[in-house]
DNA sequence: CTGGATCCCTCACGATACTG
DNA sequence: CAGTATCGTGAGGGATCCAG
């Protein structure tokens, strides 16, 4: 690859040779929500130099984790998106955030939310249905930090997080960066929204739920 | 971290800033099988200049993935074993081998197996008891790669995997670089033993069975 | 002999400017 | 919008050296 191999004869090495380079995995995460053209990875990715950006998708193409596509119609543009191979990294990504998230400080004054990350965050932190005390069902949030909006649906188990707000969701959450601690179970709901890390618009018991069901 | 961090509140992020440096999964996943000694883990990683070995051991026991600890009796001795937080990257190193795995080319000639990616390569290929046709239980294998020689065990659904050879195993495999591809199928074991890239001592049949048992 | 530290060189990365 | 070009810096590669 693009610096001398590990020298090994190893699935583990060969992967770190694929995606292991600066930026890699990240570029890919933001591509598991689907097809990005390059500005919006730039945008997902504010402090990545753009000749980076440039190297690692074809780099990320060579291997065929991504491919480039030029869309036909009105507007030519360019779009990366994942093939199954890189899509395949899904449940890895998932996994290695859950474990990073566990040794998250307070946030750096320069460090910002991205709504990948966000939405990464919250598919990587559901419980499913094993949880504890099982949630009423359907169930749909809207989720609002620092100006980010996602929702966040959770309907026969399956788990939905999709970008912009939400119709008639059952509670608004909107927080600064009081989130990670609610979800790493450091603060308690009900602490969260009496410090006013957490605001809510609905029943505020439903925090809770939301708590209990998705928690690192 | 050493390098300017990602700029993002972001478990993955942080998760990179921790161990996205290079060679640090590759130190992570050496010491999975116990601790180890500076030249231990030199040797596991025959490319890895001592400084960045140094640097890396030195990061890690700062975010808390490794300790260092000194051995106080007979021969005093400094050994790097994973801690808890550590330990818990398994299953991530796992899968991640597994997904190299698939895109593992001819080896080039400057490339060489080693034990710890030998031991990991059987751990990540296990198919557990899901596999179609249930193995014999127990069963043991030895398996001999250019001069590494491990042992791997199976008993109630247990997999075992041991440095050194096996004691009156039910089957020896013994193979160049032909093990990568009976693991991904790419071969057939009754190929691979006709064409020479794998000797077996022991009944040939057995062959099969391992090759159902571990597959990536 | 282990467990590194030090030096030098190269290239990947970071920052920014610029172009089809 | 989607990159390429340029240039400075520092991490990594490789060899050697040193203390316990």
């Amino acid at each position: 690859m693009s610096r001398r191999g590990y020298g090994q004869i190893c699935g583990l090495s060969r992967a770190l040779e694929i995606v292991g380079e600066r930026w890699a995995l990240l570029i890919i995460r933001d591509l598991l929500s689907g097809p990005k053209r390059f500005t919006d990875l730039r945008q997902g990715l504010p402090r990545i130099p753009t000749n980076v950006l440039s190297a690692r998708l074809k780099e990320l193409e060579e291997t065929a984790v991504l491919q480039r596509r030029i869309l036909p119609r009105p507007a030519t543009a360019v779009v990366y998106e994942l093939t199954d191979y890189g899509r395949e990294l899904d449940d890895v990504l998932l996994a290695l955030g859950r474990w990073g998230a566990q040794s998250m400080g307070d946030p750096e004054v320069d460090e910002v939310y991205t709504r990948e990350s966000l939405m990464m965050a919250m598919r990587g932190s559901y419980q499913g249905n094993d949880g504890a005390q099982a949630p009423r069902d359907p169930r749909s949030y809207e989720l609002r930090v620092t100006g980010i909006v996602i929702s966040v649906t959770v309907q026969d188990g399956q788990l939905g997080v999709t970008e912009g707000p939400q119709l008639d969701p059952d509670l608004v959450i909107e927080t600064g960066n009081g989130l990670p601690a609610l979800l790493l179970g450091q603060v308690s709901p009900s602490q969260a929204i009496e410090s006013g890390s957490v605001r809510v618009t609905g029943n505020p018991e439903l925090l809770d739920e939301f708590a209990s069901t998705f928690r690192v």
